[in-house]
DNA sequence: CTCAGGCTGACTGCATGTTGTCAATCGACC
DNA sequence: GGTCGATTGACAACATGCAGTCAGCCTGAG
């Protein structure tokens, strides 16, 4: 049991998830870099693009399981670059809702058409059930570790 | 073509592997405070444990697919708690070796006490065949990524 | 209405990771 | 033996993430 087989395939999916989110930020910050943006900041434009009205800070850290300072962090600097503001929320006075600016969509949409290829490539000659079966195993180990 | 499955599939695996490896590094954390590490620590020494006479900086950050820089302040920090120490490498002047001090096996056997019983309960009714599926998808993406 | 508990924004400190640069050493080739 | 490219250590700048704290706003129970 010590070393039982499913140890060290769970073991070695764990550190196949830390290789693969350095080497996802190492591209991600890659494509972004000829927008001007990075990594965290596509993450967080997506989330917002998504949504209809804008949202809430703590919101788009709830959607991405990160902490509300990290994404608060990084609003701030994109409202300063334009990507985003800041509009009055009606439920909250001062919880604001962040959306996009102009130019913050045009760049989502310039994103796009970037991440798209790129997705489409590496997937190329993966099965969809794959990576059907992968993302369910990995959101059901998701699901547990969020629930302790 | 623009919605297709696949590319919806994949970004969603993309989402699932930056939060899970939230919450590796979150539940390493909480795993290792307890023998006063964190999981970047636990890492670097999981890789010396495994080699028999210590491995060069560059050559843990090798194995480990991250920087050297990012190794080497890990393992001063760990060098001055004690858990390694730095010996002459008769095969190069400068790269001296890492190696765990007793302390620091130590600790890497009392880490093992907490993972083990860690990854089992985590995929305790996850079938072997979904894990190794799931690995060999990370690892031929991971493949794919590294070699542009 | 009042007030207690929850949510938010702002700030701080810390850990970790990347990239870039420079000088010293290594190693391989001529 | 000499030279040149690759490797290494050391240092710095920067981006991102977490946790903790505090004060102010919101909500809902009484």
């Amino acid at each position: 049991m010590a070393h039982s087989p499913k140890r060290k395939l769970f073991l070695d999916l764990v550190r196949a998830v830390f290789r693969i989110n350095g080497l996802l930020l190492a591209d991600g910050d890659r494509m972004a870099e000829g927008v001007g943006l990075t990594s965290a900041r596509w993450k967080v434009i997506g989330v917002i693009a998504l949504s209809n009205s804008g949202m809430t800070v703590p919101g788009i850290a709830r959607a991405l399981g990160q902490s509300r300072q990290a994404v608060q962090r990084i609003t701030d600097v994109m409202e300063v670059d334009g990507l985003v503001s800041y509009a009055n929320n009606p439920r909250h006075k001062r919880s604001v809702l962040v959306q996009l600016t102009d130019q913050g969509q045009q760049v989502y949409h310039a994103l796009r058409t970037v991440q798209d290829p790129w997705a489409i490539g590496l997937t190329d000659d993966v099965p969809v059930e794959e990576l059907a079966g992968a993302l369910r195993l990995l959101q059901r180990l998701i699901f547990r570790m969020e629930k302790p």
